[in-house]
DNA sequence: CTGTATCCAAATCGATACTG
DNA sequence: CAGTATCGATTTGGATACAG
């Protein structure tokens, strides 16, 4: 397709459905969730706002799948299943940390940046109304 | 919503719709492929693998609107359109780049653990068989 | 070339009910 | 408590047609 593309891109490289995975809805949450420590299911869910009980579980296997995060049942009653990060989740920890705090560091100067384009754009519909 | 909630966890914070943003289908692909550069608009679109025209307009837009991306227009025929990204963008495309090089770096790891993940699972539908 | 508009298919997701 | 199963609603996204 790109035969004469000499140039590397992100998305035709093998990372890629690595980088899907991490861009989905929730992963990215929950990975920051967990951080250092260990967290039990619906400790999870309470903190994680607005995920359902399905979409924590499937993220969940997705990142065991990806041996990212570790999940270590006790075969009690009430079952207790707790979840931390791999040695390798802990390394993603580290770019996931950046990234938060540079959206929180930004927040501030994106949000005005929306402010700004919505008024534009507010205006091409009514220049002078 | 959450006002018992005395701790802090990212997903409920203000960064939150900022993540959200960051975390869809192609924002990173398409932050990564205009890198440092000036892109038009069929070069990114033959650039990032997979991406329709419609979703590359919109994550586009959406980007611009947060003040990562420029779009400069020169009114020719031919539309001559280039995207860059601004300087609040390339804070953003350090963060971006080093989770894709996190990606290639462990991509081996993880696809072995896939397998490994994989293996386990049809183990424990057809234990001896 | 760089879009916008429309329509439709598919994937995603949440609510609910149920299980060990 | 920690899930699984199912279903319907919503969202997303691709294909196509068309415009400046």
């Amino acid at each position: 397709m790109q035969a004469a593309e000499a140039e590397w891109t992100p998305s035709q490289c093998r990372a890629r459905d690595i980088l899907d995975r991490i861009g989905d809805k929730w992963s990215l949450y929950v990975i920051a969730t967990i951080g250092d420590g260990t967290k039990r299911f619906n400790q999870l869910k309470r903190e994680i706002d607005g995920i359902s009980q399905r979409m924590l579980t499937v993220t969940l296997r997705g990142l065991e799948r990806d041996g990212i995060v570790t999940r270590t049942m006790y075969p009690v009653m009430p079952p207790r299943v707790e979840y931390s990060l791999t040695e390798l989740g802990r390394t993603l920890l580290e770019n996931v940390t950046a990234f938060v705090l540079w959206a929180e560091r930004h927040v501030d100067e994106i949000e005005a940046a929306r402010a700004r384009y919505d008024a534009r754009a507010a205006e091409e519909v009514e220049p002078f109304a």
